[in-house]
DNA sequence: GATCGTTTTAACCGGTCGGTCAAACCTCTC
DNA sequence: GAGAGGTTTGACCGACCGGTTAAAACGATC
């Protein structure tokens, strides 16, 4: 009988799903008991508060993220070579945690009292990428914030997005393998196109 | 004495502020009374309902962003010209409407049960910058709704990101207008990129 | 100043919220 | 089988939710 995933875990995913779905507002100790299979007491008593919930859920998307990240960028080679491996393992973190992508999406555009810790983690992320883009960028509108801002606007967004617009030209579920290795050409064709420029104005300069 | 601003209007203004804080799901009639300075009751009376309330928020957000679209999209001039001018006024829209920037991105990412108006109004934008796209796009990873997604993204997330990220390498607020030229040279830089990569791909071939 | 339609208000309703608590349950040990 | 400890439950609380309503306040008209 025993389940073999503890109950604490099953709330906490219940509360991710939850939480991508209706944002900090609806996140609702019933409803995440009741996504759970639990009742509602439990969830309090394995996580205390849902604030405390809410945290514990953001906790294990960012460390899983960072960690990710940090692995990327021991890898070795060309500056280009490394630009794109970061992005592709940026593009294989959201594709397995599409909540993730939603949750951040709503909790930056929200601006609520609970974005410390989303501000807190998205500025470590920044100075890890800098270290990456700084190298190839420049100044003022090719500063490496500004590329920064937008590489992950390009991976974030066509994951909240591009559902909504529904099936693509060919009739695709944007989330399918086929759709995702599409867009992941794209993102790179993008990356070439800027690195190219770059050096196409460094070397005027 | 009188407010020149009918009551029913300060609402609408109230909720569209609500809105963008906290989420459809925080979108409480008491909340929006309160920030309007007025009573509860008559955010009813005007309205109805919170749905309707939501739904008329939205509606005028769209309303102004189509025809700030189809305004844009009537200027001649090479393509080039033309994909410049239509971000432009994109650019400006968004400068002025940041709420309407942050209702669009929470509720494309919390996909609830509000979405169907959403969805419409984002298929309908996709249709009208796909005119301005197709004729210096491609297919696959180069088609126009790859493009459509990644400049909407370029736009939008830097209005609800840089915020977050805090003060830019020279301590501006990234809504400042000294940065938000700056980003805007940075789009407009990032969209020469492309169009001259697309350029030279389409020679090769 | 009486009348009428509109606007505004306080009080109230049933329902749901986060959170608490005491009791029941389960499993293991002696 | 008697405890003991962690786990699970249903009942409950005050606060807040969307929404209604009857009455008050108001402005115009005669």
């Amino acid at each position: 009988m025993g389940e073999p995933k503890a109950k604490a875990s099953l709330i906490l995913d219940a509360a991710a799903a939850v939480l991508a779905e209706s944002g900090y507002a609806g996140l609702s100790a019933r409803a995440v008991a009741e996504r759970a299979g639990v009742n509602k007491a439990l969830v309090f008593y394995y996580w205390g508060s849902t604030k405390e919930l809410f945290e514990r859920v953001l906790e294990r998307y960012y460390t899983a993220h960072k960690a990710s990240l940090a692995e990327a960028f021991e890898r070795p080679g060309t500056d280009r070579e490394r630009f794109h491996h970061v992005i592709d393992v940026y593009l294989d973190f959201m594709e397995h945690n599409v909540a993730y992508a939603r949750i951040v999406q709503q909790q930056v555009a929200s601006r609520g009292d609970h974005l410390p810790l989303v501000e807190t983690h998205l500025r470590e992320v920044l100075a890890m990428t800098t270290k990456v883009i700084a190298p190839v960028a420049g100044t003022g509108p090719l500063a490496p914030r500004h590329f920064h801002l937008s590489l992950s606007a390009l991976v974030l967004n066509y994951f909240t997005y591009a559902p909504v617009l529904g099936p693509d030209e060919r009739g695709r579920d944007p989330l399918s393998n086929e759709a995702l290795e599409e867009r992941r050409a794209h993102v790179h064709w993008v990356i070439d196109a800027w690195l190219d420029a770059l050096a196409k104005q460094r070397a005027a300069s």
